[in-house]
RNA sequence: GGCGGGGUAGCUCAGGUGGUUAGAGCGUCGGAUUCAUAACCCGAAGGUCACGGGUUCAACUCCCGUCCCCGCUACCA
């Protein structure tokens, strides 16, 4: 039903990175490598195949970074998008195309795929809300609005998130909101957006998800989707009052562009149109035709939009086809951490590549080796240096170099003649036949550690067929069997440049220059008669280098550093900004005792306690219920800030709030006197 | 709290419409070997398949409950 015989041709998409930082292992591990294998594994099949890919270049932290900076979104977008773009090619990653958002074809396409839809009336118009700078006569969004958390009180909160205890926001939430542009505060002014009702299409989406992609999608995928469909889905906004982005193709929409998630996708389509343009051939096909197959290959974070929202986009445009399959994967750990850019942990590409030169098909190796298929997954140097020098050395590299060396000695590096066949020779040769069938078998089903390992047990066969045949031993009575012996073990090996190929390109090229072969398509990969009698091989050289613990020990060390550096910028917490005496006396804190206390039902955080404050009993409700238990909390004395505006939460009214200290790891503690003073007391 | 994914040998992972001794790679130990970057090859040890119930002639595989990890989501005065 998925076989990719009955495709013409095939489109392969890879997860735009965002242009405002380098990319990672993670990224490689879960979206680039397997993606490229599986491109390489196509091209080698001789199929019509584009692996399209380039950089998300807009959305507001990109216009952030760049007022940090001090320079233009094009500038941040520019230096990122080569770094990116570079390290990727460095690294073999061999996209047909690495296009930009940022480019004009985008802007073009993205903005005619909005027209087409607003045009046939897809989309709802709603006005709204909103806070606007008036002296810089712009709308903020999010980001761009700073304040007071109302959770924590820490002063500098985003609009959408406070950095400091990670709280979600809403920037009405924020009190005292600043626009992070002038420093003024911002007024709520009404503006327009127009959403994509993601609701009507949920009957199409179930169908199309639920019923015909039940047995051909990955559990994590199908499950995520399920998940969202079931929850019922909402419209969302697809515009944004923005000067940096695509324009809104509409009269009287300056000052508006496409939301990034709306915008990026299309920039696939837009990348297409590139290559095809360069490449004098139609694009449409590729997008439009039923029998070209369609594969976005993403980490786990995109799921919703490449299985939810970009489909509807399709669906509703009309003329496109939806995608075959999302085969997203889980994520990559580093050392047992959570890999962060914001705290530098992290294995750079563009690092790696400078500290280990001439090794991309190592970081290749071990990172397909390792991808997270199916969980999370964890990569440590100590791994990565184990699976370069005991696999891919010792198996590999080691057969390729013993068969290499065996034949310069016993016939000056000429490929002998195959003479009689025994069992073992005729058994070998049947095995190797099977190779190609195989591993392609486990790509088609995204299955690359699976492909991986079937891919080394063709170099596991050599080195048991050699080992066996003993051909050392038998050249001084009988060269004439030594010679079939090593006919085998080179067509092994030719074999093995052949179907490394995908998996380690760079490898198989040095393979084929050290066999003098030529590059070879696929299936031809388990023939016997891939390198003729009397062909003169180069000289071996090694295929592999050792990693040398020196080299383990540096990147560890430099990962210690990352994290020493990100300590102590953790502890040493800022002060706030200098407050009145009048601002502090207008706090009417007072102590009290926790009378009962229980856990508000549906919530993790939230304890709902009644406390005696000496003048009254009120109900007060706080985020503390992972770090004490309601028991516990009983006839506790606290410290309440009595004054505080009431607040509901969760439908209960919170009457106050109770002070806690809070150390570097989150852990939470409450303020008390260090006498037993009777409740109702004040503080100054 | 709701939802999704996952918890299988020291490590990284396979597996199964329920059915003889639960698999692989790496690591460890032993043997054999010397063509090879002390590598290859053979063999062994290692697992109450997270935990507790249930269904069954039979469960790691199905059902119920619990715990732990990751993600999405709600919540945090």
């Amino acid at each position: 039903m998925n076989n990719n015989k009955s495709y013409k041709r095939h489109t392969v998409t890879a997860a735009l990175p965002y242009a405002n930082g380098p990319i990672h292992i993670g990224h490689l591990a879960g979206v680039y490598v397997p993606a490229d294998i599986y491109v390489r594994y196509l091209r080698q099949k001789g199929k019509d195949v584009v692996y399209i890919c380039g950089s998300d270049e807009h959305g507001v932290p990109i216009t952030i970074k760049a007022r940090q900076e001090n320079k233009t979104p094009q500038q941040v977008v520019d230096y990122y998008h080569h770094l990116i773009k570079d390290a990727f090619q460095e690294f073999g990653i061999a996209f047909d195309v690495y296009s930009r958002t940022s480019a004009d074809i985008h802007h073009e396409t993205a903005a005619a795929f909005f027209t087409t839809l607003y045009d046939k009336g897809v989309f709802v118009e709603q006005e709204s809300e909103q806070y606007f700078d008036e002296e810089n006569q712009q709308f903020l969004a999010d980001r761009y609005i700073t304040g007071t958390c109302p959770h924590c009180g820490y002063e500098s909160a985003y609009g959408d998130q406070c950095e400091s205890c990670g709280t979600s926001l809403s920037p009405a939430e924020l009190i005292k909101p600043r626009s992070v542009i002038s420093g003024n505060s911002p007024v709520m002014r009404k503006t327009r957006h127009w959403y994509l009702p993601l609701d009507k299409y949920e009957p199409m989406l179930r169908e199309w998800i639920l019923e015909n992609h039940k047995d051909d999608w990955k559990p994590n995928v199908y499950g995520q989707c399920k998940s969202w469909l079931d929850l019922g889905l909402i419209p969302r906004g697809v515009t944004r009052d923005l000067d940096w982005g695509v324009q809104l193709p509409l009269e009287g929409t300056e000052g508006k562009v496409l939301y990034v998630w709306f915008d990026a996708p299309i920039g696939y389509i837009s990348a297409t149109r590139e290559w095809a343009a360069e490449k004098g051939v139609d694009w449409k096909p590729y997008w439009k035709s039923p029998d070209s197959k369609l594969v976005h290959f993403i980490g786990k974070d995109n799921i919703v939009f490449h299985c939810i929202m970009f489909p509807t986009m399709l669906h509703a445009e009309g003329s496109y086809k939806l995608p075959d399959n999302v085969p997203a994967n889980e994520f990559l750990n580093l050392e047992g951490d959570k890999i962060s850019t914001s705290r530098n942990w992290a294995v750079w590409l563009h690092e790696y590549l400078q500290d280990f030169p001439g090794k991309q098909d190592v970081l290749r190796y071990v990172l397909c080796a390792t991808a997270p298929e199916t969980k999370d997954n964890d990569f440590t140097w100590k791994d990565f240096q184990a699976r370069n020098n005991h696999e891919l050395l010792a198996i590999f590299g080691n057969f390729v170099n013993r068969t290499m060396v065996l034949t310069h000695k016993y016939f000056d590096g000429r490929v002998p003649e195959a003479g009689d066949m025994t069992d073992n020779d005729r058994e070998t040769l049947k095995n190797m036949a099977a190779f190609p069938a195989k591993i392609g078998e486990s790509l088609e089903l995204y299955r690359f550690r699976e492909a991986l390992a079937e891919m080394m047990n063709l170099a596991r066969l050599g080195n048991r067929y050699l080992t066996e045949e003993e051909p050392w031993k038998k050249f001084k009575e009988d060269p004439e069997r030594v010679k079939t012996i090593l006919n085998i073990c080179l067509q092994v090996c030719a074999s093995l440049s052949v179907l490394s190929g995908p998996f380690l390109p760079f490898t198989a090229h040095k393979l084929q220059e050290m066999l003098g072969v030529p590059a070879r398509a696929w299936d031809e990969g388990g023939r016997s008669d891939l390198i003729a009698p009397g062909h003169q091989l180069n000289q071996p050289a090694f295929l592999f280098e050792k990693v040398e613990d020196e080299q383990v020990k540096a990147q560890l060390e430099k990962l210690m550093q990352a994290r020493k550096d990100n300590q102590s910028d953790e502890d040493a917490k800022p002060f706030k900004e200098t407050t009145t005496f009048d601002d502090f006396a207008k706090m009417d804190m007072r102590t009290a005792t926790i009378l009962s206390a229980e856990k508000v039902p549906k919530t993790k955080k939230l304890l709902k306690m009644t406390l005696d404050t000496g003048i009254d009993q009120r109900t007060v409700v706080a985020g503390i219920a992972e770090f004490y238990n309601p028991e516990e909390v009983v006839g506790k004395k606290v410290v309440v800030l009595a004054n505080l505006e009431p607040r509901k939460i969760k439908g209960i009214e919170s009457q106050g709030m109770i002070l806690m200290a809070e150390n570097p790891d989150g852990d939470l503690a409450f303020v008390k006197p260090e006498k037993d003073f009777e409740n109702g007391s004040t503080i100054s």
